[in-house]
DNA sequence: ACAGGATATGTTGTCGGACAACTGGTCGGC
DNA sequence: GCCGACCAGTTGTCCGACAACATATCCTGT
């Protein structure tokens, strides 16, 4: 009953396991890891496995190889921060204090922007699927696992709304951080304000096509989730 | 004097070549694309780069590969659409218009928001370093390639006095995309404004830490280059 | 005849070994 | 002391084989 759906090629387990130990940083920009026969030996595959996983690495800029002179860790800015499974690494461990902040100054700056847009764009279907996903939040509560999920699907739709490919992805980026944030949260805080008539309110603004109000709902949302995260990290 | 420097592993340039194919729409989602064996041969390589580049492919969420059931292109909402590369090989055909929107109204977002952090944000060095760029633009000009570097230097200076990671590693991304709609103004557009006078105002904002002025100077930046660029789409 | 399970088949996943290409450091020559 | 040639080590590529697994097919039992 484990629900261990998990599909875990090897390739993708190390890429995770040595994606995660550069992400928080145990191997340093600049450095230079292990031969891939070294972590071929020491994760017990073979040279092919490990490579895949390097692949993936370089893919989402991380690292960098060169025959002969290894495989070098790559500066933080080449690093592509909104990758999903990137961002999802960083939260592995702490989460440095001042990551946090950029993350919830970048949600700052794009939700409130892309709620204004879903306000004008949003069509009859949307409004529909956002009233579902806010009622399941109601009834499961917000600290269940589909409580959450529906948040998740809520917040989604409105990106979707947008019809914005771009701020689209961008939703995927965030939402997997801020899946990420959320177990803090609910592992050190001892007492969560409850979100859901926020929540309404944005439904409310978004449902009625008023832009302003769909940006200030979005805004008091994002403020109350930030000062709950970093109280909990305080603690 | 071709200026060959590009180091080309056999398994980027088949990511490459793949990924543009489907970045383009020749391969669709969902569709199955050949199997390892065939690409391998095809493009005249061995499965283990077919495989690699495939990782590739997979780690910016293009591709989903299963055992028995092939390779299969996911659905857009899964691509990780703001990895520089991708955005690239996205521009490697005729951008599609709706795309290029969503490009520009994402800017519109983005950027007028950063400036205003670095407004209030940025340190002598930084004022210093955008003020050598923009000699730069002036001395070279927009059309030739210096001038360019100077002008994409200009913008990334301004995102890293935000001292965000989030939104340099955006900077990157967009700047990719940027750096290809430019391409194309300057290949179809018969006279470009001269776009230094507004890079100069929003110098000068930024120097006396004008966040409001910084702001408006942006908007005005972006809106020149998007009628700029969508006037060149339809010629 | 139909349903369900066993089986066949083909694709990806992993392995091991081998050699080539390239580059960075080292050593020697000038 | 500087510069060039050599050398060694790491990544890049190739090959061949087998295992795991999901889909499709076929067969058996009711």
């Amino acid at each position: 009953m484990t629900e261990q759906r998990k599909r875990n090629p090897a390739h993708q387990s190390i890429a995770r396991e040595i994606g995660v130990a550069i992400a928080t940083g145990r191997y340093l920009p600049g450095t230079i890891l292990p031969g891939e026969l070294d972590l071929a030996e020491s994760r017990g595959v073979s040279r092919s496995v490990v490579r895949e996983a390097l692949r993936m690495l370089a893919a989402k800029g991380l690292i960098e190889s060169r025959p002969k002179a290894g495989t070098r860790v790559r500066a933080r800015a080449d690093w592509n921060l909104l990758d999903p499974d990137l961002l999802a690494w960083m939260f592995e461990g702490e989460p440095p204090m001042a990551f946090v902040e950029s993350l919830f100054q970048l949600r700052m700056i794009v939700e409130p922007a892309a709620a204004e847009l879903a306000a004008r764009l949003r069509s009859s279907r949307h409004v529909g699927r956002m009233g579902h996903a806010l009622e399941v939040m109601e009834e499961a509560g917000l600290s269940s696992p589909e409580g959450q999920a529906a948040d998740q699907q809520f917040h989604n739709i409105i990106l979707e709304a947008t019809a914005n490919d771009l701020l689209i992805s961008l939703s995927g980026s965030i939402g997997a951080a801020v899946r990420a944030t959320t177990l803090f949260k609910h592992r050190k805080a001892k007492q969560l304000r409850d979100s859901i008539p926020l929540h309404r309110d944005l439904f409310a603004a978004i449902t009625d096509g008023d832009p302003a109000a769909a940006r200030a709902a979005t805004i008091t949302l994002i403020l109350q989730a930030q000062e709950d995260t970093e109280s909990s990290l305080k603690a």
